[in-house]
DNA sequence: AAAATAGTGTCTCTTAGACACTATTCC
DNA sequence: GGAATAGTGTCTAAGAGACACTATTTT
């Protein structure tokens, strides 16, 4: 007995590591993708494709920290939001065989981004305009999709959270922050309403400070926690 | 070059699929649950743990693929309905070696259960009352976590969603279905206002027939899709 | 003072909750 | 009629949206 049991030789699959990297570039939510490198050996050389990369079961102790990594060593960013979307498995989504994907979304506030250095493989890194449910370009493996999901988790998200105070430098203002909303859900929101919404939870902090303009100054607060969004009860209404 | 492309010969972390699978036993919300064997060869043996087992990348032609077999084995049940959770991955969760699950959760109608079958890997097959966040045995794995974590997420799913419906057998009546939210929520809900959410939107279905009790007759319905729950607008207002 | 944007107030509408009331069945 | 549960109506409170109004700054 018990041969079965202690082998485990069998055939495993692939398991690697996706984030989709979400900021907001002139006030348009952007994806950061990855130009792979032209090595005909490798599967959609010169494509573009998420951040990612296989698990090293000799350097990470576990999914999160994979992913960390590779933010890390994609954008130099340590810290950052940081949630799992959805994993992805099936036997053709990888050329070279059964292929597994951990994906995990991040927000990265605009003044956090590093210039993207360029990693072992990877010969480009760049910011993507999100258009509807994708960008402008043709991604490798099943990223098309993987994006798709995750602008739509993203967007559903910022209906009922603080999510979008994630993608907020350290001091911002209401008229910004209604702006990052904007431009998530690509609609307009009313100012009195989102006003009374954000300061009636525990999500902001007034600072001293305000925004001078060639007008009335506006207040500058900052975000309470770093860590975990604030969940609203009720979304926003929808379009009529 | 590209030498390191073609190999791939890196370690592989093992990949497994379980499942929480969650139903309603005498109004109060069930977990089933597998009694690994008894080789002390394996981990965890004679230990409870959730439903699941390893990837076959010879049979399985995707995760979801390996979700279903092991449902069906333990179960006997091929439609259910069946969403991702998340996966877990680390070096040190299985005792064999760096290891990823990747986690879905079911709920059974009470009528669709089979008395669970033994499968290759389980001596025996029992339904946990859920109590707080977990139940009143120890786990094998990590499991003790995962379940949870699904707890967690069924419970706040439940207050914007009409997943409780996929709990109900093919006709049930409103009250039945009140009960079956408040069984997952552990908080009584106000009758008027329950009735009013569930019947405006397109979740039911009246039939024309009725429940017969010593009382007046209660409207029996069926549910319209049992495929996607319905999402409301708001949550079920919390206990203040 | 004019321009411009920050920030507030008021009114309406929707929906949840509380709770009383009516309706329909069996006995 | 009484018991029991199904199902409705009425009132209040909370919060969203619409939108007008006031406030504060620079030029």
């Amino acid at each position: 007995m018990s041969t079965k049991a202690s082998k485990l030789n069998f055939e495993k699959p692939l398991t690697t590591v996706d984030i989709v990297v979400f900021s907001l570039l002139e006030n348009k939510l952007n994806v950061l993708l990855i130009k792979r490198n032209e090595d005909e050996s490798e599967p959609y050389p010169n494509q573009w494709a998420l951040v990612g990369g296989f698990v090293d079961v000799m350097k990470d102790e576990n999914l999160e920290a994979t992913a960390r990594r590779k933010l890390l060593e994609k954008t130099g960013v340590k810290t950052a939001y940081l949630e799992q979307l959805a994993s992805w498995g099936n036997s053709n989504r990888d050329p070279r065989g059964w292929s597994t994907t951990h994906v995990y979304f991040s927000t990265l506030a605009i003044n956090d981004i590093q210039t993207p250095s360029s990693g072992a493989n990877a010969s480009d890194a760049q910011w993507f305009d999100v258009i509807d449910n994708g960008v402008a370009t043709t991604l490798a493996f099943d990223h098309a999709n993987i994006l798709a999901t995750a602008i739509h988790r993203l967007r559903s998200k910022v209906e009922y959270t603080s999510l979008p105070a994630f993608l907020m430098p350290e001091f911002f203002t209401l008229k910004e922050l209604q702006n990052a909303y904007e431009a998530v859900l690509a609609r307009p929101l009313e100012k009195s309403s989102f006003r009374t919404r954000m300061l009636s939870t525990d999500l902001l902090e007034a600072t001293p400070n305000y925004k001078e303009a060639a007008n009335r100054p506006a207040q500058l607060y900052r975000l309470k926690s770093k860590i975990d969004p604030v969940f609203f009860q009720r979304t926003f209404n929808p379009i009529k």
